[in-house]
DNA sequence: ATTGCTCCTTGACCGATGTCAATTGAGTGG
DNA sequence: CCACTCAATTGACATCGGTCAAGGAGCAAT
C-alpha cells in the first residue's frame, strides 16, 4: 500500500479499505500542520473533504443564535471528522477547530463516498464505527441526565486512567480544563468546584492537569453508581 | 413482494431490501399484539430478533444500579428497534417496553445482518438511517445543555404541530405527560410547571394532552433562539 | 524583574430543577 | 354510584449549577 497513507490503518475503519481507495487517497491526500484555533470548516459549509487527525486535538461544535456553543465531540490522533457530511447533503453538520497545533490529513470526501458505495466490507466497518459513536452519545445523554457534575468528571477521568506500577493510578488531562468543562457540558467554575469535591471524596492529588490516586475503586464507587454500565465500561470509548 | 411484509416499506430503510430478504422475512416474521408494559427484552439480553412497530408506542431505556431510568428513545409506527444489537456483539444495548397496546412484527436479526452484508444498497440506507439518528442525538445533547425546561418542551411541541385550516395550530401529545417528561430528561413536576410557564409566554390553550395555539411564531420565538438549527428544523425528526 | 496575557480558582448570589408531600382529577372496575 | 388507582398538579424546600466579579497562578515576551 502507498506509504503516504499507511497511517490510515491506525483507524480500524480503514482496515478493509480497497487498494483502489488507498491509491486514490494517496494521490489526493494532503498532510499539513495547522495552528491552534485554525477553523477547518463551519457548520453547513459545503463539504469537499474529510479529515484524519495524525496529531493534536480538534473540537467539533455547533453555535446557537445567541452565541452559546455546544460541543459535539473532541477528537485526537487516529480519528476522522467531517465524514458525516456524506449523509447530510454534503454539508458539514458542525464546525471544526484546532484546539492546539495539529497535524491533519485532508482527503476528498468523494473517495470515501465511492468506497462505501462499492466496498461492502468497508461499508460494514463504517456502520460499526457509526454504531460505536451512537453508543457513546446515548451514554452521554444518560450521564447528563443522571450524574451530577463531580460524578461526570469522575467518569471522564476513569476513561483516561493509566495503572501505575505500584497499583496506583495517574491521570493526565488531555487538554485545557476549560475545554474539559465544555466537553462535559458545564461551566469552568462548576468544573473547578466539582473537581474539588471529587478530590475530597476520593483523596486524589491534583497538580495542574495531572491527577494521582492510589485506588481506582474510590473513583468507581463514587461515579459509577449513577450509570447504567458497570466499570470497566468497555462499551464506552476511552477519551484518549 | 410477499403481502405479509409489505408494511416494511413504510420505513425508508427497506426501500432497497432484496427480494431474498423479503422472502425470508415473509417466512419468518411474526406479527402480534402486545399489552401495555410488555417487555420485549432487557439490556444485554442475547439478541435473536429485531422489531418493527406497526402500531403503538415503545419505550427504549437503560437503568442504573440505583434504579433511575434513562430514556434512550421512544418510537412508534414505522420504526424499528433492537436492530443495533448487530453491532453490539448480539446483545441489546437497551431495554424495550410497550407503553401502550402495540402491534409489533418480530423478525430474525440474522436476516438483517445477512442483508447488510450482501446488499450494498441496503447497507447504504442503513447508514443513512444511523446518520439520521446521530443527528438527532447530537441535537438532543445540545438541547439539554443550552435550553431550559420550557424551551425544550416548546421544541418538542413544535415537532408535533399540525397547521389547522384557520392558520392556527393544534398539537396532540402522543403519550403520557410523565413519559414526555422523561423523554425530555426532566421530572414530571418540572414538566408540569414548565408547561405552565410556556402557556403564559405563548398564550397556548391546554386541555389534557391537546394544545391549541393561534400563532406558531410565538413558540418558535421562545424556543428556537437557544438552538443551533433554525425553524423549521428539517434536520430534526418529527416526534410523531 | 516587569508586564500582560490567559487559564484557573474562589466568593457571593440567584435562578432553575429536583425532591418530598399533599391534593386534585380522570379513568376503571366493582 | 363509589372506591380505587394512577396521572397530574401544586406547594414548600433543598440542592445544584450558572452568573458575575475579583483575585491568583502560570507563562511568554520584553
Amino acid at each position: 500500500m502507498p506509504e503516504n497513507v499507511e497511517f490510515l490503518k491506525t483507524n480500524a475503519l480503514f482496515k478493509n479499505a480497497s487498494p483502489q481507495f488507498l491509491k486514490d487517497a494517496s494521490a489526493a491526500i494532503s498532510v499539513k500542520r495547522f495552528d491552534k484555533n485554525f477553523v477547518f470548516f463551519i457548520n453547513s459549509d459545503e463539504a469537499q473533504s474529510f479529515y484524519f487527525i495524525k496529531q493534536g486535538w480538534v473540537k467539533l461544535f455547533r453555535e446557537t443564535l445567541d452565541g452559546s456553543q455546544a460541543i459535539v465531540d473532541i477528537c485526537t490522533g487516529g480519528h476522522i471528522f467531517g465524514e458525516t457530511a456524506i449523509f447530510e447533503n454534503n454539508q458539514y453538520p458542525y464546525s471544526a477547530e484546532a484546539v492546539e497545533p495539529c497535524e491533519i490529513a485532508t482527503i476528498p470526501l468523494d473517495l470515501l463516498k465511492t468506497e462505501i458505495e462499492t466496498n461492502n466490507k468497508f461499508a460494514l466497518d463504517m456502520m460499526g464505527s457509526m454504531a460505536r459513536y451512537r453508543r457513546q452519545q446515548d451514554r452521554e445523554i444518560e450521564h447528563r441526565a443522571l450524574q451530577n457534575a463531580p460524578q461526570r468528571i469522575g467518569c471522564f477521568l476513569l476513561r483516561l486512567a493509566d495503572q501505575t506500577a505500584d497499583g496506583g493510578v495517574t491521570i493526565q488531562l488531555p487538554y485545557d480544563k476549560m475545554l474539559v468543562a465544555s466537553r462535559l457540558g458545564m461551566q469552568p467554575e462548576t468544573f473547578s468546584r466539582a473537581l474539588n469535591k471529587l478530590k475530597e471524596k476520593t483523596g486524589m492529588e491534583i497538580k495542574g492537569g495531572t491527577i494521582k490516586l492510589d485506588d481506582l475503586e474510590k473513583l468507581t464507587d463514587f461515579s459509577c453508581s449513577a450509570c447504567s454500565s458497570s466499570f470497566p465500561c468497555n462499551d464506552l470509548q476511552s477519551c484518549k
